[in-house]
DNA sequence: TGCACTTACGCAACACTGTTGCTTAAGTGG
DNA sequence: CCACTTAAGCAACAGTGTTGCGTAAGTGCA
């Protein structure tokens, strides 16, 4: 199911062409061209059809290099719009956000997990607040594991016994009439960071839990079953204290000691110690740390994690990784999530 | 640059269809058009193409099912051959295998790891005994890293000083007049196992030291370094001894001094726990074991790893994950090296 | 000011893709 | 024997990116 036809070459190309113009305000044909394979004159057809449509429009003239100056051309950010929605125990928080990713306006409540259409009607009604009649193309939903991206349908969550199987991407699809995409909402926020010339990164979040996010040559992973990124409950330490999950020495279970104990910087420590599990393992070039914990103490833990990892990987072979906070903050899961339904426009996973 | 044009889309397509045909003996254009999402005159003409370049033939009729029955049609195995070449300290073997990846014919000698160049001419030669005239589609390498692997040089290896930035892929595509991949050994072993339906695999090596290859999503993982993979130090015990690498608690540090000890069970329970972190963080679907000392006593460390997988994740949510060892045994590095070659013409990898 | 040169970019013709509509081939079953 | 079903190719077609070439719009030198 994997094979190509014409229309899909030509989503292809044009996502293609739309991801190289969403990099920076103002990029020439010539460019393009150049960033895609394309030949010159392709790319003049299929921007001459994305600027039918709207996506794209002209922005000035560069400086002539000895001839003609290239014409400029700049996504139209205001061409489509998508809700990014963080739908968490106790709290609801939906942005909307323009082609750019920019985010434009936001609804923030409380929210109490019971009857799943009732907070379906919740979660719509905000939608259409923020949207305010500008167009949506679709609505991208972070939320806690376990959940089936594939199929839309979520899973045992913890303490929720009725959201068991229940079909929130069609359900919500259908009663805001657009496209849905539903994510764990670690996966949603490793995208919220722009890619920026990374291939692969982790997004390892520290809140009443401890996951990861992972892109990885370009790509989101999920897994085989969406249930790629369960990083707190790696072992170790072989012979630790039993974790509710019913292993031993899961990193998870000591971290958040260390968080009780009110020793943040342990915390680090430890959670650089699995970071460093994962750069080994994955050879990843970037590290995005967020959650609540972390927001809370930043720097600490971009000292601890980085830190760590010096001293675990001192071969100096392997290049240092960069450890940085997420730039979304708390919005990090709703801004990511956005993006599950505005990076496909973009070429970024399928 | 990963915009597409119409010789990239017939190439993609033709991969899809021969992938499809790889799958068994007898297909028909039905179901290739079913597997692929393609017309079944898109696929009537792609096959007709691939008939003429003879890499494909009739093999017979189908079962009526009420009608004209359905042609089949099979892969001409002795359309083209690969070489894999396993480049180890002290060992070169070299097979040849037909498009079906199937072994013909090895070339197996001791090596001494001396002037590259010399090695080259002597891999070159295995190789050209092996073809024995054959016309040889390509030259998969995999050794022990580390290396990159997109621009085919060696790094660093334990050692061996004169191979640090050897060009190993130019020298050798020159010398043998062929295309040459090389990868780690690791990541050629992965590529050994047919994919028979898994979409993500991880191959754990434990012979002188402990690696994995990952596939993930279908394709071969690399991270950004060709460095993925490194499995054996992670850190499984944050307290644990030194190793030599720098850290403390490697997992292949405990592995290997339980194997010195004669204690294969424990060693298998190590690895298990540490196949039980890599389960968690990527939610592979099946996990493959190999090297020298896995295959002394495979019956110990299936059991043993299979045995730690269900003590460390034992929530039922967690679908069991398959545990196998290698099916090509010894040869498995070769095989999948010749993989390296093979895969991009049924459409794995890019 | 004039003119040769350079660079950007679109029009037209083209080669080639997969698709659609239809015909022919080759079976089954009453 | 004949209606029916299924497979598969031929021919015409829509639409892709490519090639060849002409035109627009600058720079730089005499």
């Amino acid at each position: 199911m994997n094979a190509l036809n014409l229309p899909a070459l030509r989503g292809h190309n044009a996502a293609v062409v739309l991801g190289l113009l969403r990099g920076r305000e103002g990029v020439s044909r010539g460019e393009i061209a150049g960033g895609s394979g394309l030949t010159p004159q392709a790319v003049s057809k299929i921007l001459a059809r994305l600027r039918a449509a709207g996506l794209v429009a002209e922005a000035g003239r560069g400086e002539s290099t000895g001839g003609k100056p290239r014409t400029l051309l700049r996504l139209v950010p205001e061409a489509g719009y998508a809700a990014g929605v963080h739908l968490d125990r106790g709290r609801l928080l939906v942005l909307l956000v323009d082609l750019l990713g920019r985010r434009l306006d936001q609804v923030d409540e409380p929210l109490e997990p019971g009857d799943p259409e009732a907070v379906v009607e919740r979660v719509a009604q905000a939608v259409e607040r923020v949207a305010a009649g500008r167009p949506l193309l679709g609505v991208g939903v972070g939320t806690p594991g376990p959940l089936d991206h594939a199929a839309g349908v979520l899973h045992r969550v913890t303490g929720l016994p009725q959201w068991d199987g229940f079909p929130l991407r069609a359900r919500l699809g259908a009663r805001t009439g657009t496209p849905v995409a539903i994510d764990k909402d670690t996966n949603a926020a490793v995208l919220a960071e722009p890619a920026g010339g990374s291939r692969s990164s982790v997004y390892v979040h520290l809140g009443s839990g401890l996951g990861a996010g992972l892109v990885l040559d370009g790509a989101l992973y999920r897994g085989a079953r969406t249930n790629a990124g369960e990083f707190g409950h790696q072992t170790v330490q072989l012979d630790g204290p039993r974790c509710e999950c019913g292993n031993r020495g899961c990193l998870e279970a000591l971290c958040l000691a260390a968080l009780r104990a009110g020793d943040a910087p342990a915390a680090a420590r430890l959670m650089g110690a699995g970071v460093a599990n994962l750069v080994r393992l994955l050879d990843v070039d970037r590290v995005v740390l967020g959650g609540a914990a972390v927001l809370a103490e930043p720097a600490v833990f971009v000292r601890g994690v980085a830190a760590e990892l010096a001293e675990r990987i001192p071969d100096p072979a392997w290049q240092t990784v960069p450890v940085t906070v997420t730039g979304a903050g708390e919005q990090a899961v709703a801004a990511g999530a956005a993006e599950l339904v505005l990076a496909p426009l973009f070429g970024r996973e399928g």
